[in-house]
DNA sequence: GTTGCAATCGTTATCGGTTACGTTTGCAGC
DNA sequence: GCTGCAAACGTAACCGATAACGATTGCAAC
C-alpha cells in the first residue's frame, strides 16, 4: 500500500520489476508488446508499492485524459442539482469530473474569474468544461458548455426559458388583479437575468400597464444584497402590492423583510421568485416559484459536453428548456381590493 | 484573448518578450531578480497572448499548490451542505477547492475507489484531501481528513455521534409505546453505519426490550436497495410498528413502501431516518429524524485539513459532533395501544 | 545460412513550468 | 585599469509519464 512520505512513482516500479518506465507504462495502458511473464513482474511491483499513475504527469503528456471539469464560482442551493444531473449524465461515461471551486467568494478577483481558471484547466487536465453562470464572457481551446451564459454570449450553452418562466410570473400576478408589481433583479451581465427582467417588462406591457422604473430594485443574485433593496422598496408610500425577485435566494430575503416589517404574506404581499430551491418549498408560506429543472441543465449540459470532446455533437448550440409555474401559498389576490 | 487551438504556453510568452522561460516564470511568480523594464515587458506579452500559466504542469514541478481535494464517490442530498461547510471554511484562506468525482456510480470498481483516485491527486495536484464516506479504509502521502470514515480507521477524521443520536431515535420511539422496532442498517464497513446500528442496540437493552434479528434488515445507505427490504418487514405477521432506518434516504424510500402497501404513518406505523436532508422536511408527513449539520462537519473537516497542510493544528485528530433529534409528523404512539 | 518480419523492450524527446547553477553585465571602489 | 560584488538573466536539469523510435531477439520462410 502507499505509505506515508513520497509517493511511488513509475520509476519505482520499473526499478523493483527490473524493467524500464516504459514498459510499465505499457503494462498499465495495456498496450501491445509486452510478454506475459514481464506483465506479470510488473503487476506484481505495482501492487506490493501500492502504485497509482499521476493524473498530473499523464495529463501533462497525453492530449486525452477522460476527465471533464467543471468551473463554479460558489456553491449555491442549487449547484447539488446541476451536480446530479452532471454525474448521471456522465455515469458509465468513461469520463470522470473534476469540479473546481476557488474560496474567494465575493472576493475582489471574481470578474473573470472562471475565464482564468477555464485556462488553467483546459487544454491539460481536462478535455472539456461545464461553466456555471460566468460574470462574464469565456472562451477556452477546448471544448466548453455553459449553463446560464453571460448576455450575448456564443459559446455552446444551456438555459432554461427565462423570459417565458418570467412572463408566466407576472401574468399569474395580474390574474390575481395586482398592478403594482415590484421587480428585484440579479446580475445583470448573466442572460438569465436579463431575460426574467425582460419577461416582467413584456408581461406589464402586454396588459396594459406601465412599468414604474421606481418598482425596479438592482440586486445581484447574492441574497444579502436583497436587505436594504427590499426595505426600501417596502417602505414607500404607495408600495408594490406584489414582489417578483429574480431568484428564489433573493426572494426568500424579501419575504423575511416583509415579515420584519409586520407585512403579512400574501395578505398584504405577494412574493414570487425563480429557480424553486429546495428551502422554497420550505418557506413559511411555501414560495410561488418557477421551476427551471436545475437537474435537466447539467444532465445536458454533461451530456452535450461530451458529445462535444468525442466530436459527434450533432444538435444545436444553444439549448433552451421550458420552465414551469410552481404556485405555492406567497401569492394571493391583494387585500386591498 | 486566449484563442482557439492550442493554448498559450509560457514559451509563447517568453519568445514574444524576447527573454527565456524562466524569466517569464520568475515575473509571474513575483521572485526577486528581473529588472523593471523586463518586468513591464513580460506583462505586456502576457497581456496581449491572454497567458495563463498550466495547473498542471505547475504542480507537478511544484510541492506546494494551494489547491486542495476532496474526494466523493457520488452526489446525495446531503453532498450540497457538506461543501458549503468547505468553501466557507475555504473561504479566503488562499486555498482553492478541487472536487474529484467519478462517473462510475454504483459501479464495478466502486471498492477501493477512494483510495486510487486519492493516490493520483495526492503528492501532485493538491496538497491535501477531504474524504467523504470511503467504501474502505484510505491512506496518502500527504494530509487526509475523511468525513464518516471505515470502521476503526486511524486517520484523521470528522464525524456526528451517530451513537448517541441513534440511541436518542429509539428512546424516542420506546417513549411513545413501540417495542417492536425495525432497524435498517447502513453500509456495514463505515463507523458511521455501525454506530447507529449499535445505538439501536444499546437503547433497546438500555429499555429491558430483546434484540429481534429478524427486524433488523441489512441495506447500504443506497435509496433503492430498501424496496424488498422494507417490504418483508411490513410484510411480516408480526409487523413492526416502527421503523428506523440508518439515513434519510432509505427512510423516505421505507415511507413510501409503507404508503404503498396501504399502512398510515403515523398510524399504523412509525418512521424514523437519519442526516435531516431537505427532502425529509418536504415529506408527507415531515420525516422525525437525526440532524448531524452537514455543514458544521464539512466546514470543521476544511480547517483541520486546511491547519494540517500548513503543519499548525493543535486539536485531536478525530473529532466528533453532537447530534439533534428532529421530531416531526412520522412518529406517533402506535395505534394498537 | 540468410533474410524478413514481428514481438519485445530500452532510449530518449517531450509536455509546461520551476529552479539550481552558471554566465554576463553594470557599477562602485581602489 | 583592475578587482569585487551583486543584480539580471539564460541554460539545463528536473518533475512523472507517454510515445516515437531504435535496438535486440526469436522464429519461420526461402
Amino acid at each position: 500500500m502507499a505509505e506515508g512520505g513520497t509517493p511511488v512513482t513509475m520509476s519505482d516500479v520499473a526499478r523493483l520489476a527490473g524493467v524500464s518506465t516504459a514498459t510499465v507504462s505499457r503494462v498499465v495502458n495495456r498496450r501491445y508488446g509486452v510478454s506475459s511473464s514481464t506483465t506479470a513482474q510488473v503487476r506484481a511491483a505495482i501492487e506490493q508499492l501500492g502504485y497509482e499513475s499521476s493524473l498530473v504527469a499523464t495529463s501533462l503528456r497525453r492530449s486525452r485524459t477522460n476527465v471533464l471539469g467543471l468551473v463554479i464560482h460558489s456553491f449555491q442551493s442549487y449547484t447539488a442539482e446541476v451536480l446530479k444531473g452532471v454525474m448521471d449524465a456522465l455515469s458509465q461515461s468513461g469520463f470522470d469530473l473534476i469540479i473546481y471551486s476557488n474560496s474567494d467568494l465575493y472576493g475582489t478577483y471574481a470578474e473573470g474569474w472562471e475565464q482564468r481558471h477555464l485556462a488553467r484547466l483546459s487544454g491539460t487536465l481536462t478535455d472539456g468544461c461545464i461553466v456555471v453562470t460566468p460574470w462574464g464572457e469565456v472562451r477556452s481551446g477546448s471544448p466548453i458548455v455553459v449553463i446560464d451564459p453571460a448576455r450575448g454570449s456564443t459559446v455552446p450553452s444551456v438555459t432554461a426559458d427565462n423570459l417565458a418562466g418570467a412572463t408566466t410570473v407576472v401574468e399569474h400576478l395580474l390574474g390575481l388583479g395586482h398592478r403594482r408589481i415590484g421587480f428585484i433583479a440579479g446580475r445583470s451581465s448573466l442572460a438569465a437575468a436579463w431575460a426574467r427582467e425582460e419577461g416582467y417588462r413584456r408581461a406589464l406591457a402586454g396588459a396594459g400597464v406601465p412599468v414604474d422604473p421606481e418598482l425596479i430594485a438592482r440586486g445581484d443574485f447574492n441574497p444579502e444584497s436583497v436587505a436594504p433593496l427590499a426595505r426600501a422598496l417596502l417602505d414607500r408610500e404607495d408600495r408594490p402590492t406584489a414582489i417578483f425577485a429574480a431568484s428564489d435566494g433573493m426572494a426568500l430575503k424579501a419575504l423575511e423583510i416583509a415579515k420584519e416589517l409586520g407585512l403579512h404574506v400574501p395578505g398584504d404581499l405577494s412574493v414570487v421568485g425563480f429557480d424553486n430551491i429546495p428551502e422554497s418549498a420550505l418557506a413559511e408560506p411555501g414560495l410561488t416559484t418557477v421551476d427551471q429543472s436545475m437537474y435537466r441543465l447539467g444532465y445536458e449540459a454533461a451530456r452535450m459536453l461530451k458529445s462535444l470532446v468525442c466530436g459527434d455533437w450533432e444538435g444545436p448550440s444553444q439549448i433552451v428548456f421550458p420552465t414551469r409555474l410552481v404556485i405555492r401559498g406567497s401569492t394571493a389576490t391583494p387585500r386591498a381590493l
